[in-house]
DNA sequence: TAGCTTTTTGAGTGATCGTTCAAAAAAAGT
DNA sequence: ACTTTTTTTGAACGATCACTCAAAAAGCTA
C-alpha cells in the first residue's frame, strides 16, 4: 500500500543532529540539511514539519545517546568515578563529534524566535542532572561517596566541570593539557564527594 | 572640515557588542544592529566595514573590559583569591549582560564561513590565561599561593570553572545554586593552588 | 553666498532564507 | 492494465539576508 518509504527516520535525525551540533541552529541553513540527508525540501517537511521540529528531535536523539553511553559507562566499570571518567573522556576525545555539548550550544543561540528550544535545553540539562543524582545515590548506598554528601549539590558541581571541560576542549587543546584539566576535575569531585558538608 | 560625525564610535561598539553577545553573530541580523545602533546601512558599513569587522570590534571591546574589570578586582581586593571571588560574581550576577562568556559563545558558533573568528576567539581566551598566570604568579610571589604549584596548569583550571559556571548559570538558576556553585569551584581551585603538584 | 569636504541617508541590489505544493514516481490492490 | 495510496521531487514563493551607492544633509572656508 503505497510507496516504501526511502529514508531511515532514525539515521536522518542522526545525520540532522550532527549537521546541528555543528552548524548551531541559527548556523545551519535548510539548504545545508538538504545536502547532508540527500533529501529534498518537500520531503523533510512531510517528515519532520518544519526546521524547529526537526531540531527538537535532534536534540531529543542527543539526550538519548548522551543518557546511554553515561549508563553504559557506569554500568561497565567497577565504580561510579572510575564510569564518569570513562564517560567524560568519551565526550572530550570522540573527534567525529564536536567537543562542546549541544544543550549548552542551544542555550548559547539565545534568539528570541527560539526561546522554546531554550527551554527545552534547559529542562535536558536538568533532567540529565537527575540521572547524575540516581547514580549518585547508589554509589551513597555502596558507600562509594560519604554519606553526608548532598548528591544533588554534587551533580550540579559535576555538570559544571563536564560543560566546562567540553567548551575549553572546543578550542583545539592539547591531548595533555586536556586530559590534566580532566585529572584535576576528577580529584575535586572526588573530594566533594568524600567530604562531610 | 566636513559634517560632524553623529555617533561616537566606542558607545556605537558597545551597543554592537552586547546585540551579539546577546544574539551571537549568525542570531544578530544587520537590521538587528541598524535598529539598535540607530544607524542605517550606509553609515555602518562607512564606518566599520561589514558585519564580521564590526564582530571583531566588539570582541576586542568585549575583551579589553573583561580584562579591565578582572584586573580592577584584583587590586582593590587584599588577596588574589579575594579579587577573583569578585570577578566571578560580577560576571555571574550582572543582569544587564548575558552571563555565558561571549568568547566561549563565539567558539559555539563554528559555522565555516566565520573560522577567522573562531581562531579569534581561541587567541583571546589564551591571552586571558596569561593575564591570569602574571597575577597567579605575584600572588606566588607574596607566598599566598604555594611556591610550587604550576601555575599555568592553575590558570586553565580557573578558566574551565568560570565557562562551565558562566554556561550553566544561562539557564536562570537561583542565586543560591549559583552562589552554592560557585564557592565550590573557588574551593576547588584553593585547594590546587596550595597543594604541592 | 558659493564651493568644498565629510557624513548620513534609505531605496534598492542579488543572494539566500525557510517553506509550499502540484506533479511525478513507486509501491499494493482489483 | 488501471486505480488507489503513499512518498519523493524540485521549481517557485515571499521574506529576509548582507551589502551598495547616488543623493541629501551638514559642517567648513573663502
Amino acid at each position: 500500500m503505497g510507496r516504501q518509504q526511502r529514508y531511515d527516520r532514525t539515521e536522518t535525525v542522526e545525520k540532522a543532529m550532527n549537521l546541528f551540533w555543528r552548524g548551531g541552529y541559527s548556523g545551519t541553513s535548510m539548504r545545508d540539511l538538504e545536502e547532508g540527508l540527500d533529501m529534498r525540501p518537500g520531503s523533510i517537511y512531510a517528515n519532520f514539519g518544519n526546521k524547529e521540529q526537526l531540531y527538537k528531535e535532534s536534540m531529543d536523539l542527543y539526550a538519548d545517546k548522551s543518557f546511554t553511553a553515561f549508563q553504559s559507562h557506569i554500568e561497565k566499570a567497577d565504580s561510579f568515578m572510575e564510569g564518569l571518567e570513562l564517560f567524560i573522556k568519551q565526550l572530550l576525545f570522540t573527534y567525529e563529534t564536536p567537543c562542546s555539548c549541544m544543550l549548552a550550544k542551544t542555550l548559547a543561540d539565545i534568539n528570541p524566535d527560539s526561546a522554546a528550544l531554550r527551554e527545552k535545553a534547559s529542562q535536558m540539562i536538568g533532567d540529565f542532572e537527575d540521572t547524575l543524582v540516581s547514580e549518585l545515590e547508589k554509589a551513597k548506598a555502596s558507600e562509594e561517596i560519604n554519606r553526608n554528601c548532598d548528591v544533588r549539590s554534587l551533580a550540579r558541581y559535576i555538570q559544571v566541570q563536564i560543560i566546562g571541560l567540553r567548551s575549553y576542549a572546543e578550542m583545539q587543546k592539547s591531548v595533555i593539557t586536556v586530559n590534566e584539566l580532566l585529572d584535576d576535575a576528577l580529584q575535586a569531585i572526588r573530594k566533594k564527594a568524600g567530604s562531610k558538608n
